[in-house]
DNA sequence: GTATCTGCAAAACATTTGCAATTCT
DNA sequence: AGAATTGCAAATGTTTTGCAGATAC
């Protein structure tokens, strides 16, 4: 995906993209990787030296609001980042720290009689030893 | 169940029973709310006036390290606090900010070609409406 | 030229830490 | 007395806010 497809998807949210802004959802989109202020803000800063966190923190603030992104408590005292996409969860390792998208589908979330909760968000959080520390 | 048994289930899991942390552990068992350090704070602090936050919090880690009680990231700024219980998830109701607590059974986490993962912890948050106001 | 966007500095919170006072055995 | 526990005050770290300067159309 190119600026001018960014630029757009930005614009059909009503977002005007602004430089800094399509960098930081570039950023998103390309790395998917769950990223905190601090990963975004020193990832970018140095294309653009006079970016600020405030700016990182508005703009994705201002994403959320659109619907764009989605933040993420993994357990920590700092929030991450990702593009919305839909039925995966995330896996966070214990002793790397790596954090994997795991897909999935059809999991049926509301027992019987429960059926009346309208469900509009699933989290699905998993801790635990990834394949390449169990070796 | 009374402060006889709280005070084994605390001494077995190798914690020394002090007056507040039989009455903050006393209050997650019968209560069952996922509140945060403030409600229990307040909660508690009208029976004891010298009560600290800081003791509050103390001891919630206390019960953490000794997997006693768990915390909750319900996407705010601050932490939950929950008796350790399997199997259930977490309903937010977007409208009344209710928690609720819902069970499940048999969920198929990890799809086809995920099954190197060794999961240790799984957490479910769902948000929505929930049936009262729906209604 | 006016509205929007950016970014510095300060504020606002939740949580942790240092350490002295208290409590328990 | 000695060891563990409590709680005040200060520190820490993330996120938000006020506002002035910069930018865009």
């Amino acid at each position: 995906m190119d600026s001018q497809m960014i630029a757009e998807q930005l614009l059909n949210h009503g977002i005007k993209p602004s430089y800094p802004r399509l960098q930081i959802y570039k950023y998103l989109y390309m790395k998917r990787n769950h990223p905190t202020v601090d990963i975004i803000y020193n990832s970018l800063v140095k294309e653009m030296p006079t970016l600020s966190k405030t700016t990182v923190y508005n703009t994705l603030n201002l994403f959320i609001d659109a619907h764009l992104v989605t933040s993420l408590n993994l357990d920590e005292n700092e929030k991450r980042y990702e593009i919305i996409i839909h039925d995966h969860s995330h896996f966070k390792c214990e002793n790397c720290g790596n954090i994997y998208d795991i897909p999935y589908e059809n999991i049926q979330l509301l027992p019987e009689g429960f059926e009346d909760f309208q469900v509009n968000e699933v989290q699905i959080f998993l801790g635990g030893i990834c394949p390449h520390c169990k070796k």
